[in-house]
DNA sequence: TTGTATGCGTTATCAG
DNA sequence: CTGATAACGCATACAA
């Protein structure tokens, strides 16, 4: 292993003291301007660059946030290589929702001067990867369904710790702040949207995973609004509860959809508990000639980024991802400064996306990309 | 600031020393039961997590690779905030390609015990973080346009280094190993596809911006195909230079077809540079009223995953990104273990992805997102 | 303005 | 199997 230059050596090229060396690269500026190019001309030539562990260790503080979000395939592909494709498509499908909130997170850390510390992994895992980013940041961000909520409430003795989009029931013992969505208030816009606007009455809600909160909050508003102009759901399956479920993927819409179209009739409308749920719909629909939004409305939930280069655009509910980012590290940096700070919970607004699957006219003259 | 638990309390809690906590932790057999169980009681009950920068430094190894990106646009949005939105969407869009990367790449690190430390920073910008995630990590993957080279060159000295599709022609000195994909033959069979399946004769290339190497082989490639059978390029600017240039964005993809547009009858099939460029262009041509690809084809290249659940599906080059991930991370490794080993030059191969952009016909019965 | 000396929290070596 | 103790590389308070 090649061993790298320490602050010894440049200071010693230099002809200066190690804190002469320390002061330089910290940009402090009560140093002369001849040690100063001294000490960049040293560091230039030996390729110096401090180790940012003894930085941290010394300055009680790293430069980095971290991020650790729930891996949902694991290397399931790897250990069946058998049928590799097909899941190797299912899994990075699933991400895009995880690949805005990285975005929107290293974007707001980065405003911040931090870099961001990234790593999957479930809660049926060890954790410890989980310990491994904790343990290396000074903030951290955890989704919900990455940890155990014991191995959050562990770590938060030692880092500030955000949880996000966790379920209102499962609250963290400890000092974490939450961050959320209005997931209910959202969809409840939406149905009226597809109620009022388009007096569709044949409605059907497509969810996610039976254990997921996200999408029976997602269902609730659904029902809510149904439930105010005195509808039913096409298709229940017990008082309450959704009938359809996929599993938040497009394979899984497509399959629901599948499904559905065997069953009879599909209903007028879909409305899917995510994006790609309604992906997934919208192209098992196509397959079967049927065509959206004229025979069928299809909507989603997230707002993700392909949403508006499909055909037809795809009527969303858009969750903030930049304001989640930004709120995210913001929390973060209030408790690093105050850490007995009373916990918060802060719920983000979303926004009502209208476009073609739920049978609106494409907006004339407009240009989506631009 | 809260002062979390150290090595010293957990040790003295568990009447141990703090070598018997470090072991247990770091699960080493040679320790007995009773031990094991009093350290781990006092772990539990003060929270304590071990700080990575302790552990990195007397370790003398992180347990972290890092990958740094460019920044497409900066906070350009920021600093404008009269036209925000346009903004906000062109640059998220733009990153299609560089989260399929960030995945891949976290993929990987994590199979081989990783987390993985990102940054976004430009040639243009302080190397500042750069300098913070390469002082951080134990390998680093740095993606072209991140940083001058000088910084890469300087970077060496202390970690090893992978530069992800750098130019040919840009090659940095010092040992790092370079990784790219075969763009040129990739471009090269998409265009043959196009002329000998399909018989078009009328093609245009949409490029990407002019300093783009990857755009410029690309579009060698399509010249290459072209000058077999004795074709010539529709709307030529100068001798063997595209004529169309787009951003790498949707957005940049539309305003060229809008061009297109006005001048004239649009070419029979436009071979666009990247995915991106061909999601804006077909977008741009059906709010004209064109038919894809009835009446213009459109192919992209890079083979993000919204590109299969376009209507029509997008034809278009895959990057193999889960082994680029792969590769990058084993290059890394292998450098961390044997440093001096000479630089390599890895290109690996593209994968032909026809779907019905081209004009193919939908492939019947199979379903694309199962 | 610069240099000296010490602490940061772990791991690992080496005795016991 | 366990306990002292010396690095690890840098920042900083303090002294000059």
């Amino acid at each position: 292993m090649r061993t790298s230059p320490t602050v010894y050596e440049v200071a010693e090229r230099a002809g200066v003291s190690t804190a002469s060396v320390s002061r330089v690269l910290a940009g402090h500026d009560r140093v002369r301007q001849e040690t100063r190019d001294k000490v960049m001309a040293a560091v230039t030539e030996l390729g110096y660059v401090p180790r940012g562990a003894a930085q941290d260790l010394a300055g009680r503080r790293t430069a980095v946030l971290g991020l650790c979000f729930p891996d949902l395939v694991g290397d399931r592909d790897i250990a069946r290589p058998g049928r590799a494709r097909p899941d190797q498509e299912a899994d990075t499908d699933a991400m895009y929702w995880y690949d805005e909130v990285i975005r929107g997170m290293e974007r707001a850390a980065r405003r911040s001067g931090y870099a961001l510390l990234i790593a999957a992994s479930h809660e049926t895992d060890d954790a410890n990867l989980v310990l491994t980013v904790a343990g290396r940041c000074d903030g951290l961000v955890v989704l919900a369904g990455t940890a155990p909520a014991e191995t959050v409430e562990h770590v938060v003795a030692r880092v500030p710790v955000v949880l996000l989009a966790a379920p209102p029931g499962i609250r963290v013992r400890g000092t974490v702040d939450h961050l959320g969505v209005a997931n209910e208030s959202g969809m409840h816009e939406l149905t009226r949207h597809l109620l009022d606007t388009h007096g569709y009455t044949d409605l059907c809600f497509i969810a996610g995973p039976p254990d997921s909160a996200d999408s029976a909050s997602r269902y609730a508003g659904f029902r809510a609004a149904l439930a105010e102009r005195g509808l039913t759901e096409r298709g229940l399956a017990a008082a309450g509860e959704p009938d359809l479920h996929g599993d938040f993927t497009a394979a899984g819409g497509a399959a629901v959809v599948t499904r559905l179209l065997q069953r009879g009739p599909v209903p007028r409308v879909l409305v899917c508990a995510n994006d790609q749920t309604a992906i997934g719909a919208m192209s098992a629909l196509r397959q079967a000639g049927l065509r959206v939004p004229e025979q069928v409305a299809v909507t989603g939930f997230d707002g993700v980024q392909v949403a508006r280069h499909l055909s037809p655009g795809l009527t969303t509910v858009a969750q903030p991802m930049r304001e989640i980012g930004e709120v995210a590290v913001s929390l973060l940096q209030q408790r690093i400064a105050e850490s007995d700070r009373p916990a918060e919970e802060i719920q983000l607004p979303v926004r009502l996306e209208v476009r073609e699957s739920c049978g609106c006219p494409a907006p004339a003259g407009r240009r989506e990309d631009q």
